[in-house]
DNA sequence: GTCTATAATTTGATAGAC
DNA sequence: GTCTATCAAATTATAGAC
């Protein structure tokens, strides 16, 4: 299952858009690294190229979004789990020879003013982030409207570092970041008046339901 | 002068990467929206392309630090420079409907991996903005690595912000940054001991005569 | 489901007249 | 400096045999 064709030509495609972006990636590229022949590619995508990204685009904001929910039930607390989120993003990034960790970042700028399904797509999996960090911060005593900005932040931090990351070959605007978090979060903490800053063990049997 | 061809070529090249990003935009879409003719594009950068965009990044970087270095000019203090410089960049966005306000950013990831002279390009305008608000920074009374770090994450918040203020088509991400900057740059002020949290005349001065 | 062949168009780039 | 004509190669997409 792991590796019938459909998934490996998402799983090609995916890889091909985190270093060349959508345009920049071309069917027959995807045909060879699949590999699967074009045939195949439309066989399973029949809008194409555009229809393939969508797929793309869908599946690898699921992965991380239960990614970073998988990180906050293995923390003991709402502030580590975001700084390890940053340093672990640092890590897959180095070992990873600087590859763009997010291909939907990249397309969705590429393409949000020349094509409206993909730009729905990647404002789709944006929103399913937002909302799951929203989730943890309100569940840790934080107040709705100030939970849903830092989780806003959180994301845009996420994908501004990306970018910057990338382009400076360097962990380090990540692990900035991650020396950042910490004292956000927890000085957000203070204000809500939470209670203990800790993960709720219901919130966090919640969150491991999802997977 | 502000119209000569090469300047021309320059501002059209921009706004297209602005719509679709490098791989996104063709020579003929540069010709036409000039407008010039292939044949002038050539004669003004016989690198072709790439030697192009390599202009296109390097001009933009230098219009936007001396953006950022005219509204921290204008502010009143080091907090509200910031906060203004994300209120003003959710106005424009909304204006321009939505289009990229940073052709560079996406540009950056499109092609960290596989132009090394654009990569280096990219890397070199984020570093010059970096090292402008450490300045401003570090003249209001913030301690050099603390003010490097804030650097970095205001202008990862800004490119993040920019993904997905583009993406939702919604000023909304930059409003949320707006409200979450000022606090921070605040209680880093408090830390660093800073006698004032206003812009030091001398600051000022010569973030003016950067100009 | 997989494969080859191919259609129709566009791409970046060059040559050379003016 | 500007323009037209043109090259070779690559692009998305389709047709149809197996």
């Amino acid at each position: 299952m792991a590796d019938d064709t459909r998934t490996r030509i998402l799983t090609a495609t995916g890889e091909l858009f985190r270093r060349q972006g959508y345009n920049g990636t071309s069917l027959s590229q995807v045909s060879t690294a699949a590999p699967a022949t074009i045939g195949s590619i439309y066989h399973f995508f029949p809008g194409g190229k555009e229809a393939l990204a969508a797929a793309v685009i869908d599946s690898t904001g699921s992965v991380y979004r239960e990614l970073f929910e998988a990180i906050v039930a293995e923390s003991d607390d709402v502030v580590s789990a975001f700084v390890n989120f940053f340093e672990g993003a640092a890590l897959v990034l180095t070992e990873s020879d600087y590859i763009d960790p997010c291909p939907i970042g990249t397309v969705a700028r590429e393409v949000a003013s020349t094509s409206e399904p993909l730009r729905q797509a990647a404002d789709a999996v944006f929103d399913s982030w937002v909302r799951s960090a929203t989730e943890v911060l309100v569940g840790a005593g934080i107040d709705p409207p100030h939970a849903a900005d830092l989780a806003n932040l959180f994301v845009a931090m996420t994908e501004g570092c990306f970018v910057l990351s990338r382009t400076k070959r360097s962990p380090e605007p990540l692990r900035a970041a991650a020396r950042l978090v910490g004292p956000l979060i927890a000085s957000a903490l203070e204000e809500g008046g939470a209670r203990t800053s800790r993960t709720s063990e219901r919130g966090a049997r919640r969150v491991r339901g999802i997977r």
